[in-house]
DNA sequence: CTAACGTTTGTCCAATCGGTCAAAAAATTG
DNA sequence: CAATTTTTTGACCGATTGGACAAACGTTAG
């Protein structure tokens, strides 16, 4: 009947600590680009340790991805027609912004997945995603009928707020490279928020 | 003095040929990820005569980028202060959605060259780009001076700009699967820029 | 025809890959 | 302590990889 055997501490800790060296690795070189043996070297143990914990690469991505996505999209969740339209969606183009600041790894990971035809999560899309983003589609166009923002496609709302924020983890070398040394460093995700949001709610055309 | 020995008619059209299929073959699977059987098998031909025409896969690869690069930053050039500020930005906007439509491989080769850190390109990076951003971001600052668009930071606008745009090409398969079998067909880029051009110009507000 | 040159391929090689296995080393339990 | 279980590793395996090479094939010029 073979019982799940409930995990040792070393166990939960080593796992823990091969999945974090796992999401650096492959956030910066793919699934194809990455090796067990960076992994292993970047969790300082062997091989076969490392083996001994996930029974093999495929294991320890997926795990990564399915992890990935709980948390990936916890911010659209909160979206909801409670409060005033114009601050949900300043809060929601926030949070993202923060979330590229604080798990740019994430954010690569899932580019990398995408990028490459999303072969192992293209059922999530078109299930989970996609029904959550109809849900949250439908309450943007009641917004947009009560007149309280601008009448627009809302699903191109949501995927141009998905893209200006992640570009800050995805491009990070571009824009730090084109930003140079001075406002490359920390300043640069405060200027992006300030940005976003002038442009998201007034867009470019002069007030007069 | 080994001169370069002008290539054949054969040459130019077997190397084109191999270049159109690692297009396909590195923009989806990444550097790393890409075999050259795979390629070779793509273009019709036994790995050996590939190497006979470039003399190893980074080569392939090398050449494909420097290519891309010539013409990805064409747009971008093409911005000038002679026109209507607003208009000019619109161009712009619409010229990047075009790539983004008509060459997406390009778009996603480049995505991952810059997803991976940007190892063979970071010098460009850091030259040429920059000081085309630099130059661009001035005139984009003159216009708010002259009250023509709005008061923000230029370099973040030119960010957004490529986000937006470029997540059609790079994100296509997110997109199509959340816009269902229906608008994920032609119509999106339709749409893509009918948003985005509202959003740029005048942004969420509801007018009054 | 034949010599010269450009093109193509089958075969091979060393390096690297994901993964196995048995045996050693630690840790835990009685 | 000894017995048992968990953890770690060195050695190894077959498959795949990038690339080399020489021989074969095709084409063209004399």
């Amino acid at each position: 009947m073979d019982a799940p055997a409930k995990p040792t501490r070393i166990q939960t800790q080593k796992r823990e600590l091969i999945l974090d060296a796992a999401l650096d690795v492959f956030s910066t070189n793919g699934f194809r680009g990455s090796t067990i043996d960076q992994i292993a070297d970047a969790a300082g143990m062997s091989k076969p340790n490392l083996l001994y914990y996930f029974k093999s690469k495929e294991d320890i991505h997926a795990t990564l991805i399915q992890r990935l996505l709980e948390t990936w999209l916890a911010p659209l969740h909160e979206i909801d027609d409670i409060g005033d339209p114009l601050t949900e969606l300043k809060a929601y183009i926030r949070r993202k912004l923060e979330m590229a600041r604080d798990y740019p790894r994430e954010s690569r990971l899932f580019a990398n997945e995408i990028l490459q035809g999303a072969p192992r999560i293209m059922p999530l899309l078109e299930g989970e995603l996609k029904s959550l983003v109809d849900e949250k589609a439908l309450i943007i166009k009641g917004w947009m009928r009560d007149g309280k923002i601008a009448q627009t496609d809302p699903r191109h709302l949501i995927f141009s707020i998905w893209a200006t924020t992640q570009h800050y983890a995805d491009f990070d070398v571009q824009v730090r490279a084109v930003l140079g040394p001075d406002r490359g460093g920390d300043g640069r995700f405060d200027d992006a928020a300030r940005f976003l949001e002038q442009l998201f709610l007034d867009g470019l055309r002069p007030k007069r």
